[in-house]
DNA sequence: CGATTGCGTGCATACGATTGCACGATCGCC
DNA sequence: GGCGATCGTGCAATCGTATGCACGCAATCG
């Protein structure tokens, strides 16, 4: 009975469970194979690269099982190639149009059994750089981020040095090697207001914009390509600025209320300034859409539940969530083949009441 | 001048920039020491354990900041101690509760260099389970979870299993060594029903709940103490079910107020369903809150701006978010040392116009 | 029947950082 | 001037996994 003698544990293996946790070496020594063996069986169980006889798969399996092995992933991002992981970079999770998206990158990441890194960058240029190097400090598989103040060059060299596979949000930048997705917001600015002045009769026409961002600079391009299509021209007053916020929409409103020559429709950037723009217009006495017409942008929840409700321009952040995940992971489990891609997801206009 | 004859790079080191990172060994060999050293001088340049030269120090941390090193976290996870990572379980990131939470511990986990992984559970029992084998296979420094099918004993062979520090939402389980942060919804619940019965004369008080959730089960416990305590009763009519939806909120509506006595006000589990009541209530041709109060609970952004104002309860997941963060970091920082700790929230009657 | 395959497994090393231990050098003390 | 204390640094093992290489053994062929 020499056999029963092992090497270690003189009288027992100090029982799982008390801080130590199970290793394939534990695995190896339950099964009487050796540590590379239970490697093998449990990174491929199908065959492919080295084959392994069928008793012992049975036996490092069940001795797994048994054992409740769970392999230690830093050990294995470590060694090489996977991680596990991908990084998500948005510029701030608590906004309704980025955690829809963000849930449905974790969702599909859930399901090829990706973990999910989530970083809030506030537009804030330090905050993007800080994600960065955050990645080249833990490298990840895969990111997907939504650059504000970024550079393609930068994007690039976290590329070159980590070698991760990136998918970005907007299309401002498309740096080599990387898939982007975004809305359609110019054009649908564009059918939009194309659509106020042919079906509308519309000719004053006033937008609430937030200088700085993309978004807002690539709708109010649209606007004015509908605009001097239709041989029409906006005064610099009706281009009003506000900051997203529900009160910049009333303050914003107020002022255009108060030109000699208020517009007759206003387009805001997003639905909370639209919402600010419907109370203060009526505030003043002013009805909608019958004195003023009002549109957003986003279609949030609540357009529909305000008086009137809204009309507005939907976005999609779900498929845009799809999107990203499935050219992420499809850059992720087939290699980097194949040539960047760049995926439009349509925005709609959606006619309730207010215009 | 054999000594210059080293084992590495007969020719050169490929420059850094090419797929490959940087090392602690690119950084020893440029500051002419030895690896062990470079790993001193960097995780702790301010003196504590072993004694380093002046002089070597300032030539590493040059060599380091020359070359542009990282250190590589999986590596570091890997060897031990920390994995500057955290991990946090909400039910779903795009509820308005929750990602408010999930914002203010990633803004605490960034100062204090931790990156955070978030997952959603759905109050699914399998995902819930899931979550921790995650943690299992990838241990985390911290944990932040919001439990709603896990038992203490799973949570228990959590923290004997990897150590983890855990920090936990809600009130209906506290394993032992976890702090818990929760809202004081019961006795907010009693004292707004108090408030009804005292100050506003109410005595048919009816209640929208939503049945298998911990926190409508605590409410509808602060409901019932103030109703016995008053020598009320409720009849079983007044005690409707929703699922937190708007319409689920309209439905219950319908029902109560095609009652033969109908209530003279409702409290509803969250705001949703509370502003589905409104809006039955008013196109059923009640006044609100003449013929129906209505009473919230959360207090969403949208309540001040329906008509008439919501009166809700309001709660401030954003304190619980900082709660959380500061206990998470205090067991982190300085040991698991101290009584496990329970954290109350406030909640906060806010009379609008509703009731 | 001996040599050549090919299959199944183990040995050993690498990934990048941390850390106990030991060694050489410098200094002070008697 | 010799010996011990102290300081600064390097050596080497370790964390858990992946993988190139070699080796033993059975099967097959000439």
């Amino acid at each position: 009975m020499t056999e029963l003698l092992k090497p270690e544990s003189p009288v027992m293996a100090d029982p799982p469970g008390l801080g130590r946790s199970i290793t394939m070496r534990d695995v190896a020594r339950a099964a009487q194979v050796s540590q590379s063996t239970v490697s093998r069986v449990l990174s491929a169980p199908d065959s492919t690269s080295v084959p392994i006889s069928e008793d012992t798969i049975l036996r490092v399996q069940e001795a797994a099982r048994v054992l409740g092995y769970q392999p230690n992933l830093h050990a294995r991002s470590l060694r090489g190639q996977r991680t596990q992981l991908i990084a998500m970079m948005v510029a701030d999770i608590a906004n309704p149009y980025y955690h829809v998206m963000v849930r449905k990158v974790q969702d599909v990441a859930r399901t090829k059994g990706y973990d999910v890194l989530i970083a809030n960058s506030d537009h804030d240029p330090e905050l993007e750089r800080h994600f960065i190097q955050g990645i080249m400090r833990r490298p990840v598989d895969g990111v997907v981020l939504t650059p504000y103040h970024l550079t393609a060059a930068e994007i690039g060299a976290l590329i070159d040095r980590t070698g991760v596979r990136v998918v970005l949000v907007g299309q401002h930048l498309w740096p080599p090697g990387v898939d982007r997705v975004f809305a359609d917001d110019e054009s649908a600015t564009y059918d939009a207001v194309r659509w106020l002045i042919k079906e509308r009769g519309h000719s004053r026409i006033a937008y609430i914009a937030v200088p700085g961002t993309h978004p807002s600079k690539r709708r109010v391009a649209g606007l004015m390509r509908a605009i001097h299509e239709a041989g029409l021209s906006m005064p610099a007053e009706y281009l009003e600025t506000g900051d997203f916020m529900v009160e910049s929409g009333e303050r914003a409103t107020e002022r255009l209320l108060a030109l000699p020559q208020p517009p007759t429709v206003v387009l805001a950037c997003n639905d909370l300034m639209a919402l600010g723009c419907i109370t203060k217009a009526q505030q003043l006495g002013r009805s909608v859409p019958g004195d003023l017409a009002v549109i957003g942008f986003d279609n949030i929840p609540e357009a529909t539940r305000v008086s009137p409700k809204l009309t507005t321009i939907a976005q999609y952040p779900a498929e845009m969530g799809d999107q990203l995940a499935s050219a992420l992971f499809g850059r992720l489990l087939t290699g980097a083949s194949g040539p960047d891609r760049e995926i439009q997801i349509r925005c709609e206009l959606i006619v309730r009441e207010s215009a």
